[in-house]
DNA sequence: GGAATAGTGTCTCTAAGACAATATGGA
DNA sequence: TCCATATTGTCTTAGAGACACTATTCC
């Protein structure tokens, strides 16, 4: 019954608007981030269905009112589901719509920004971003795209890319993460090691080192849920 | 006959998918942000239909997908309609969504931003945010709290303040908007006219001078379309 | 001349960057 | 021992901030 008045809804939607106002498909993707072998990856899935069946793309699909209560709540099913991943940074980056974006018609996309240790993935396909894929489905070049600005920019000022790294890593290896993803040459150690522990963003873990052919480095975690802001820069 | 066609495929998508799949609304609002009596503002509409009607909110309306190429378009249609307003700053600010903001049902808001100066207002209610306005209809209230902190934090590191100046400004009248915006006491104008002078941000306008019981200040306007980015910040 | 603000120059101090010095493990 | 990298410390320098000084108008 409840179905009935939804359908019944829905149809009366179109006829009091003057079918002017029927609804866009309404969809999320996600740009699910990693760095692997030095790069930044994002990870593309086959499609199950039409359109573009078979293709590499985002994981996505279409918002469910009747099981998701928003938008950011589709993007973590979808993580679920898709990725089976749960518990990933995750943040909103932006809405990509229009009539010709979809072969479906015209259509609305909500893109995630998800970022992701490496060692949590298993059997995906890490595509690499320079140069970006080829021909990807719908308008997925173009969030990607927009995802890579994103994350370059914000890594400038924040500690975004700790939310890259595995619960353990040293200080040097969290720079290197930084120099990949701000593609800068040598990020000086000493000066890095200030600023992000002027921060208190990351605390060390008591005892915990990483040994080696030299000085054992100290451990660190990240000591924050969220991302921390840098006054200025890194 | 194209209507009719219309309303059979948005019948049958909702028995194809189960009734799982019923499209959520789209709509757009537009936080259209001014500064009057040295205070940033914020544009409100009294609402002509249900829900809410007679309410003041935000200006917005429904997706037209046989009218807006896409989210963006329908903004300006918005601002066209709503406020008569053309060639305004516009940016997606992101997309608010979910079961319960809209009483009609699950709905999704591409929430925009604009700037505009004050002289280009008529007979609008211009609503103070500090405190935000009571009772405002929908999920409108953290909708203006995200554009104002939006705002806030972009103008610490870019020339998104000069969108809210007339076409022609003198710097001190801009430092005091960006006093404003970040509520800092006295922003030294020495370094700011060399900070803002060295981005190429803005221009003289030849020969044109602001008057008054002091030395005339030369006059300036923004030099380009997009805003600029500091190195650092204001 | 006095008041008010525009615009320029100068001094100080902080902090970023470069890099030297020292520490500590493994081979 | 040497090698490699971690960690700490030091020096230099650019730039931000504070503020003094000069300029130009109206009264």
């Amino acid at each position: 019954m409840q179905n009935l008045n939804i359908l019944i809804e829905q149809f009366s939607y179109g006829i009091t608007a003057g079918m002017k106002n029927e609804k866009p498909i309404a969809t999320v993707d996600i740009v699910l981030m990693t760095l692997q072998d030095d790069a930044l990856r994002v990870a593309l899935y086959e499609r199950e269905n039409e359109p573009f069946s078979g293709a590499f793309g985002l994981p996505g699909g279409y918002v469910h009112v009747n099981e998701d209560n928003d938008l950011d709540a589709a993007a973590r099913r979808v993580l679920r589901e898709k990725a089976m991943l749960k518990g990933v940074y995750l943040e909103q980056l932006g809405t990509f719509s229009g009539v010709k974006r979809d072969p479906r018609g015209w259509s609305l996309s909500g893109a995630y920004i998800a970022l992701l240790p490496e060692d949590r993935f298993e059997d995906v396909r890490l595509a690499s971003v320079d140069p970006m894929p080829r021909k990807l489905p719908f308008d997925h070049s173009t969030i990607i795209k927009a995802a890579i600005a994103r994350v370059r920019q914000k890594s400038v000022y924040s500690t975004l890319p700790t939310f890259l790294m595995p619960n353990e890593f040293t200080i040097a290896e969290l720079r290197d993460v930084y120099q990949i993803i701000l593609q800068i040459e040598k990020i000086d150690l000493a000066g890095f090691r200030k600023k992000i522990l002027d921060l208190r963003a990351i605390e060390p873990v008591d005892g915990k080192m990483r040994t080696g052919t030299h000085r054992p480095a100290q451990l660190y975690r990240r000591a924050v849920k969220d991302i921390a802001l840098f006054d200025r820069t890194i």
